[in-house]
DNA sequence: AAGTTATTGTTGAAGCGTCAAGTAAATTCA
DNA sequence: TGAATTTACTTGACGCTTCAACAATAACTT
């Protein structure tokens, strides 16, 4: 058993400011999403959804959201109970199905796109200078780079 | 309602990043912890009583581990069901709780911990160099500086 | 001292994520 | 062609977080 190697100052301070951010700023962006009753991951959902007319097929954006089949699929439900998405099959594969945003949830997104960029901007950026921004992207993208394949995760630009 | 501020490519990339980061790489993090019945808040919590011997209020530690009281009590719940924790009430203050660590509760964390550090930097650090890390460091502290009046949010070195 | 307010902590319900298991269609391959 | 494997997706159970409501003690206020 090797001596374990502990993370030194920079990097704690790191983590620990990393663990706040997931744990008091994340939970501040969600309450935008709950008070039109989403969460997070399903304004993702949608907003990927909105760039896409034609559909998409259930695995791609499971793949592209880097989410689960099964915690798709649970969202999913949900969204088409409320009739922000409608899913058929495809032709081509019995085994796929294909989302589509209705009219009431490319409204949705529409409605909340603006306030999630405040939010975000507010949490972040407006705290930080072009630099630190940079840095920042930098840093993160060279992790976030090899945890997905995929790297368009989610989509804060205009919808 | 003015035009919303769209967020510009550096930003969009960084935050991206930051939710890949978020959605793939913590749950990552998280698989240790369950692999030992615990879940990542616990692990703080233990790791935080752990450097009082003589125990900690429950509003304290809430308030040093940024969590709520609700989501206190209930870890809390389990922590002393398992025998990590114990809870006395003070002699000072009828309303408060003091939480100690037990002997099983030091000897979890000191297992867990080092396989902990070695997760966070298989994430985050063996990607990063030097400077990348302590640009990291350094906009990640400017953000959670303002969310968090309560630096020490969690501990990562030796316990 | 009595009433009000603030602090400390708990509880239960509802919703979300994960995991394991399962169905069904397509593909591979023997 | 038929069997095994792979791919796409769903379901249910369990644990965790949040939120609102609650109880109990302490601290103010007049």
């Amino acid at each position: 058993m090797a001596e374990p190697r502990w993370l030194d100052e920079t990097e704690r301070r790191a983590w620990l400011s990393l663990m706040t951010l997931v744990i008091v700023g994340l939970p501040e962006i969600e309450r935008t999403f709950r008070a039109h009753g989403l969460v997070h991951v399903e304004y993702g959902l949608l907003a990927a959804l909105s760039e896409q007319p034609d559909g998409l097929r259930l695995c791609d954006l499971a793949q592209s959201m880097n989410v689960s089949p099964s915690r798709l699929s649970h969202r999913m439900r949900k969204l088409i109970e409320r009739g922000y998405v409608q899913v058929r099959g495809s032709d081509d594969d019995g085994r796929v199905s294909i989302a589509v945003i209705t009219e009431a949830g490319r409204r949705l997104i529409e409605e909340v796109a603006p306030q999630h960029a405040a939010d975000v901007r507010r949490l972040l950026f407006d705290r930080l200078s072009r630099e630190q921004t940079a840095a920042l992207a930098d840093a993160l993208a060279s992790v976030a780079g090899q945890l997905a394949p995929c790297p368009g995760a989610e989509v804060e630009t205009a919808p």
